[in-house]
DNA sequence: ATACGCCTTATTGTCGACAATTAATCTTGA
DNA sequence: TCAAGATTAATTGTCGACAATAAGGCGTAT
């Protein structure tokens, strides 16, 4: 439900092929197909109910998003998530976002920094009440930031952070499961950014954004080294295994372990 | 010639998708598609003798790089190049090429330091031979800015940087001709980010490449002040305007002003 | 028994044609 | 004469079929 602001694409086109997009990206995003399958055109055209052309357009703009690898003449698979991707990222927004955070300071209006504190007061409910442990919040996190963003008003920069590195980032929440023990501090941060940014402070909102994020990573570089250090592959997802359940698109093949969709709650 | 590592495409690809997409890129890059000019799908195919599906990926791509906008049911245009979009992508240039001059001062291996030094110097005797007017200088600056993101190691950052944001700077800097009299200014710069890279001194060389950047990025408001000032519209070019010649792909179609490929050293 | 080469098969890449939607033109009325 | 509407034309979106490439299986020779 609070991740209607991530949804942009609720305005639904009307091209098959971007419907497709959307569609494909959140079940790869939400592990629906699981990362290292095997993508075929006619089985997933067959899937959809749809030709083959829109389908082979939604998959060049899924591998732009590099949610998808392809090889010519062999075909498309879903990327399989390695740890150091994922730290990739973060060192990333950790640069991005900070001057996400130093811009929205500077040109957010003041009815969105409004909205924004009611948001946080919306998390705060939810963090009291799940006892910090929420998976939920993780969700939430992803609104704030993509919140910050939207107020930094450099279109570019949001099509960046909000077209393509916060899918991978929430592909691989809900890969390795996250029901971050972070919630807590994590909306102490939150609340910090906004007062920067409610006070005009950009130097201060950058910095604490920056060590936000750092702060995040950290914490899912201890995660990466416990769920290594636990057995399992290096870049298997430390989830729920559905074994008894069929790859419900490609039909034939089943890699390191199908993971269903981690909630329902957009 | 020194754009050669810049052409990450010359391993050609087999499928004319892929190579169209370069073709298609590079002419759009340096004006030889005008921008604001409509791209119709079956004059374009019949230029490059194709069918139109293989084109029509090659736009979804394109679209992806955001060098075309296209509206469903009317069509794509090259985009139309905004003061503002330029000055957006400096804002995250200084944020992300800092992010990688610190890593790359970190990370870089010891012979590719060499190579850059080698690289600078071949600059430093072009600059000096041409007084540091050329216009060459330009594109020898993106190729330093591209060495240095590329010692980076993060390979994300060097895909954002590498696949669409150098190309769209490329495409300014053609469309506006930048002769840019910095030259002899950058090249110092330049070497001082390397000194600090080859010193390991990241966060000197984060500092020395966002100076670098801003600078650059200052120079060019000031640019866009005086030919702003000088009478042409603000998403104009102001470049030679070749109004004898008929635009050569889209054929009745004559935006703004087309610009002939601004040189021809790759 | 293993390795090499050939062949079969399935998948991808490409093409031409049809349908749907949009933009422009022409007509008609006030 | 201008505006509003319908009509026409062109472009885009979609589909099914063919061709080319690569993977996998089979057989044979060493």
């Amino acid at each position: 439900m609070l991740l209607a602001a991530l949804n942009l694409e609720d305005a639904v086109s009307p091209t098959i092929a971007d419907r497709l997009f959307d569609q494909l990206r959140k079940a790869i995003v939400e592990g629906e197909i699981p990362p290292g399958s095997k993508i075929s055109e006619p089985v997933l055209a067959a899937r959809y109910g749809i030709s083959r052309g829109p389908l082979r357009e939604a998959m060049r703009r899924l591998e732009s998003s590099s949610l998808v690898e392809r090889k010519p003449n062999v075909g498309a698979r879903v990327i399989r998530l390695s740890s150091e991707q994922l730290l990739e990222i973060y060192v990333i927004r950790e640069a991005l976002e900070g001057l996400a955070a130093r811009l929205a300071a500077e040109h957010m209006a003041e009815p969105a920094i409004a909205e924004l504190r009611a948001l946080l007061e919306r998390h705060r409910i939810e963090v009291a009440r799940e006892g910090g442990q929420s998976y939920f919040q993780t969700e939430g996190d992803l609104d704030f930031h993509f919140c910050i963003v939207q107020g930094s008003g450099n279109r570019r920069l949001i099509s960046i952070l909000c077209n393509d590195l916060y899918h991978l980032a929430r592909m691989y929440r809900c890969q390795f499961g996250m029901k971050s023990d972070r919630a807590r501090d994590a909306l102490k941060e939150h609340e910090l950014v906004v007062d920067a940014i409610a006070d005009r402070d950009g130097e201060l909102a950058e910095w604490l954004m920056r060590r936000h994020i750092r702060a995040s990573r950290r914490a899912t570089e201890r995660r990466i080294a416990l769920t290594a250090a636990s057995g399992q592959p290096p870049a298997a997802n430390g989830l729920r295994s559905v074994c008894g359940r069929r790859d419900p698109v490609t039909g034939n093949e089943y890699p390191l372990s199908a993971s269903s969709p981690p909630d329902s709650t957009n």
